[in-house]
This record gives C-alpha cells, structure tokens and sequence, in this order.
RNA sequence: CGGGGCGUGGCGCAGCCUGGUAGCGCGCACCGUUCGGGUCGGUGAGGUCCCCGGUUCAAAUCCGGGCGCCCCGACCA
C-alpha cells in the first residue's frame, strides 16, 4: 500500500537524449530505472517491485520441480576458475585482494556448486539434487546496450542440476523445461524456445528461450513448429534459376569485379547461381575452401560446429598462395579439401559461375562433382525465403531471457565431483545449468505490450495491480471515498498505488499510463454523482465503472481475469 | 576492437563555425488560480559549460591530451 505523494517515483516527461530501445525509454521516464554508468543500472522502487515479482514466479516454479534455494558469493578465488579453463575469458572481471590473490567476479556459479557438491556428494543415494540461487552476475561486456537489456552486472536465477548418469539429466533438462514455460507464461510474454548453439565448450544440447521484440539482439528462425536460434537455424534454401549446363566450364573475362552483384551483372546471371569461396585456415593450419551460394553468407557457428575445431578466415596472401587472387577464386582446380553447402544444388541440369583462381577471369558452366569432388555440408546462414518443410520461415528480433544448457561431465571432470555407484565404482556426476534473467523479462515486457501512452505490464510483473487516482481538491468528498476505497482495495488483496498528490487530473492520468498498472480507477465527481467509480483497463485503455458499493471485490474480480 | 556521434542548472536542448556579461522549454520553491486529460498568472532559486594543459587582453567557443556516455558493426562460455 503506497501513497503517491510521498513515494520515490521520479517520472520524465522526456526520454534520456540517447535512449533509443523503447523499454529504456519507458523504464527511465516511467521512473523504475536510473543508470549509474555503462551497463550499470539502479532500480528505484517500483522498478524493484516488477524485478522481485518476477523472481517470485521464478522461486515458485523452480520450488516445484524440487529445486532448492541457496546463495553463493559473487566474489570468487580465481583457482577453480582455472582448473575448469574459464580464467581466460575476457568477460571476465578479474582483480587482486590485499594480499596479492587472484579473485573474481563470477559470471556464472558453476565452479562454486560444483565444488560443493564434489566435497558433499559421495553417494549415489545423494542424487539428483537441483541448487539455484538468484545472484548478481558480473560481465565485462564490450558494449553494453539499450537500457537494461544487456548490461555489465545483472541478477540471474542460475540453477545447476546433479544426477548420476545422462538419462538424469535429461530428466531434469526435460522438468526445467517445463517450468521454464510456466515462468514464461506466467510472467505474460509471447516467448519462443529455440534450439540454440552448444558454444566451443562441447555440451549435449541447449534451448534459449526468446522473447520477440524490437529491441531483441537475437535473431530467431520460426516456421510452423520449428524454432531456432539463426546461429544454428537450417532450412532449405529459396529455388534460384540457373543457366544451362556446359559440356567443361569455360572462362570468362571479368576484369575488377570482386564483387557477387558485379559478376552476376555482368553475365547476366542471379547472384545464387554464382559460388562464393570462403579460405578457412584449421587450428592445424591446414586450409579448407568453404562454398556458398552467391546469395547466401557462412555462417561461422554452423561452420565451427561442422568443423569441429576452431578456424580463422585465410589471410590475403595465404589466399593467393594457394588459389589466386582474392576475388577471382574458386573451387576448381584445387586440391584442398572443399566443403560445399547443401543450398548449392548438384546432379541438376543447371550450372554455376566460380573464380578461375585466375586474375579478372571466372568459369561459368561449372557443375559440382564433375568439376570438383567436394564434402556435402550444412554452413549458411538461413534468409527469408527459406522453407522448413513446406513453410516459409519468419525471422524475427527476439531477447533471450533464458537458456538451459546440458553441461555433462564438463565441470564436475575438472573439478572433482563423482559419486560411488551401488557396485562401489566411481562415477562423474552429469550436470545441467539452467538460466534465467528477471530484468530482461521485466523489459521484454515492456517491449512486447507498451503504446503510445506508455507502459501496459502484464497482470502478475506489473509494479502494482492497481493505480488510484482521486480527483478534486483536497479535503473534498472524493478524497473521503477515495481513502476508504484504497483501504478496501488492501482489504482483497490488490497492491495498490494511490495518487492522492495535489495535481491536476492530466498529470495524474498521464503519469499512470506511463507506468503501466493493469488497472486505473479514478474517483472524482463525474462518475460519482452516479455511484460509480472508472476502471480503466491500461491494455487497450478501455473504460468500464463499477458501483461505489463493492467496489473493490468487483476490481479485484476484474483483475483476476486480466492477461 | 573498427566506424560515427555526444558531454552546457534535475530532464530535454540552443549557443561553439565567426572568442567578449551563459540562454530557452519543462521541472523545482513560494503566492494566487484551477480541479475529468500535463490549467493559467506572478515572483524566485538553481550552472566547476566533463577534466587537464595550451593559445589569447579575454575561452562554453580555438588547439592538444585525457575521461565519460550513446549508436552501428565485431564480440557475447
């Protein structure tokens, strides 16, 4: 219960100059964020209201899958960091105590839980457990952005799953899973969950979960039921008309055109019947020439988990050295290994245009396996016009507000954490983690429901169930109704803010859509002389009235009812 | 890390090019007015012009260096 005159709830009719994403416009002008510098952010009252709502949901969801709460320190020794291989990671906040220690700032707490467990777990009758905590996570972003979206320290629900074998894991990715998507529900956001990439660090599987807006720094790929990350999405490409076949390709003249639009202009051709080389040159050092439509672009997360290994892009003069000049290469001809795309027909009538690893010339009539042997593989980064079986692929802006991930053996190996089986044999114990960000659910809210006038929180995150306004002078009739009426409105359970500030109607209207409460309700004398009272739904700003006479049971009936 | 931009009362901005008493709107304080969509009038407070150095009789303004912040890209275990 709060009283709008004396709570900190400092509104701007303006957004911050350099504002552009719509939630840190919103949640800075609506007065529930205050940044303190880059990527660093306080939240004022109300902001921290919708930010521990949402934690709330996340406590009771993980509590029902079993999981169990705790809390570990953001400030860490740098050893364990070291024995798992994450001490290098330049996200990484990293500094020394009085004494000369290496520390961190931890950005996840797998090294901690899983040192726990290894001392404590020696059975397998100790498994499977679920720890979680929500703490502040510490990064080193390069480039922090857009508000609250993506900053340098954050809070996260991080969870950490123990069990004896694979299947136990996926027994419990499988429950996270499923409690993600009443969180997510919950909390009363369109959301996704997408296949996403494992990373470098190997791993058995992991999903995001996206949230579609504006703002988003993900892409995702949606068709029919397919959802994923377009790091990894696949589909199959957009037909594209090629041009007859040749008896042996043949050799054209295309002086300083290095570009694909400059050869397809030039002979006349789409840009998907061209194939584009891309060098990569292998940890090893051996070089590998990766083919693409002319149309489409590598896709580097694809490409590194077919290659299994790191690359880099070939250097200019490791590209002439061994094809030709960069812009006129090709696959023909050469004996390093090739890696052909999949969207790159082949066995077809139609041919394609390639560099002639030749200065200003290129081969057009060159067909794939007659020209050059190649290993078929799935590289591209899917566009507009793919399909996946059948069904034209959208690709939408999307914030991942969580991510769970099958870590396996990765830590508990490092670190020690086994087990004794029934037969007394040691055993790793196979792990999961499993993330989720309250603050960009809280923004992504804002994002997905937010109009012209400001903020519309979904029912369970918003900051208060009900704004209040009263209208008149103080002193006035409506002010009495309207104290009683905010007693009343406590008496059934809404948390509700109270404008009983002496200013005008506009203000106080205008201010209450900004921060976005479900429900608005305005005495004053207009409908009073009725026996009314105005509810205003904020979703769609329409208005209804109740009668004075029980009208807090009829708004919190009507609340109950709200997305 | 590459590219672009910005830094002037609490917020949003002008002034800088062409050096000469620091301005506007909103907000804030007080008085009156008004009370269903930021009402109106009056009075007033509030600024190391990001920092350091240089040029100059004189620097918000010109020059050099630094710091901070934003946007695009790269990156994002």
């Amino acid at each position: 219960m709060t009283r709008l005159s004396t709570y900190f709830l400092p509104t701007e009719r303006e957004p911050p100059g350099d504002a552009e994403a719509v939630s840190h416009k919103l949640m800075v002008r609506a007065g529930l964020v205050r940044q303190v510098g880059a990527g660093l952010w306080s939240w004022l009252p109300a902001g921290w209201r919708v930010h521990q709502r949402i934690v709330q949901i996340v406590r009771e969801e993980m509590n029902a899958i079993g999981g169990q709460e705790m809390l570990m320190p953001v400030l860490q020794p740098a050893e364990p960091w070291r024995r798992t291989g994450r001490y290098g990671i330049d996200e990484l906040f990293k500094l020394k105590d009085r004494r000369g220690a290496d520390m961190v700032l931890a950005m996840t707490h797998e090294e901690v839980v899983t040192g726990h467990v290894a001392a404590a777990v020696q059975s397998y009758r100790q498994l499977p457990l679920v720890l979680y905590h929500f703490q502040v996570k510490e990064r080193d972003e390069p480039r922090p952005r857009a508000g609250v979206l993506r900053t340098r320290e954050f809070i996260m629900k991080d969870s950490y799953s123990f069990d004896r074998d694979r299947e136990g894991l996926d027994a419990a990715y499988d429950r996270h899973a499923a409690a993600y998507a009443r969180m997510l529900d919950r909390c009363g956001l369109e959301w996704y969950r997408v296949e996403a990439d494992v990373g470098m660090m190997g791993g058995h599987g992991s999903d995001e979960y996206m949230a579609p807006c504006a703002a988003g720094e993900n892409d995702v790929v949606l068709a029919g039921a397919y959802a994923a990350n377009i790091e990894v999405a696949s589909a199959d490409p957009q037909p594209v008309a090629l041009p007859d076949g040749a008896s042996a390709p043949e050799a054209v003249q295309t002086p300083g055109m290095t570009t694909v639009d400059a050869v397809a202009r030039e002979l006349g051709v789409a840009a998907g019947a061209l194939l584009k080389a891309y060098p990569v040159v292998l940890d090893g050092g051996e070089m590998k020439l990766v083919m693409v439509r002319g149309d489409h672009r590598v896709n580097e997360v694809k490409l590194q988990n077919t290659l299994g290994q790191r690359f880099r892009a070939a250097r200019p003069e490791e590209i002439t050295a061994q094809l030709g000049p960069a812009g006129f290469i090709g696959p023909v001809g050469t004996d390093l290994p090739i890696l052909l795309d999949n969207a790159v027909s082949n066995g077809g009538s139609g041919s394609y245009v390639t560099g002639a690893n030749q200065p200003d010339a290129h081969l057009r009539g060159v067909q794939p396996g007659r020209d050059f042997k190649f290993e078929p593989v799935d590289v591209r980064t899917v566009v507009a016009g793919d399909t996946v079986a059948g069904v034209s692929v959208r690709i939408e802006p999307a914030i991942e507000v969580g991510n769970i991930f099958k870590l396996g053996t990765r830590y508990s190996e490092p670190l020690g954490a086994t087990y004794l089986d029934e037969d007394g044999r040691n055993q790793r114990v196979w792990m999961g983690s499993y993330g989720f960000g309250p603050a960009r659910a809280a923004a992504a809210a804002v994002e997905q429901y937010a109009d012209e006038n400001g903020i519309s929180w979904p029912r369970e995150t918003a900051p208060f169930d009900v704004e209040l306004v009263v209208l008149g002078k103080p002193g006035s009739s409506e002010r009495e109704l309207a104290d009683r009426l905010y007693r009343e409105l406590g008496d059934v359970g809404l948390q509700t803010l109270y404008d009983e500030r002496d200013a005008g109607p506009g203000e106080k209207f205008t201010d209450a859509e900004l921060l976005g409460c479900p429900l608005r309700l305005t005495v004053g004398r207009r409908t009073l002389a009725a026996g009314e009272i105005e509810v205003q739904i904020r979703r769609g700003r329409e208005s209804r009235s109740v009668p004075v006479a029980g009208a807090a049971e009829a708004v919190a009936e009507l609340w109950r009812g709200l997305p």
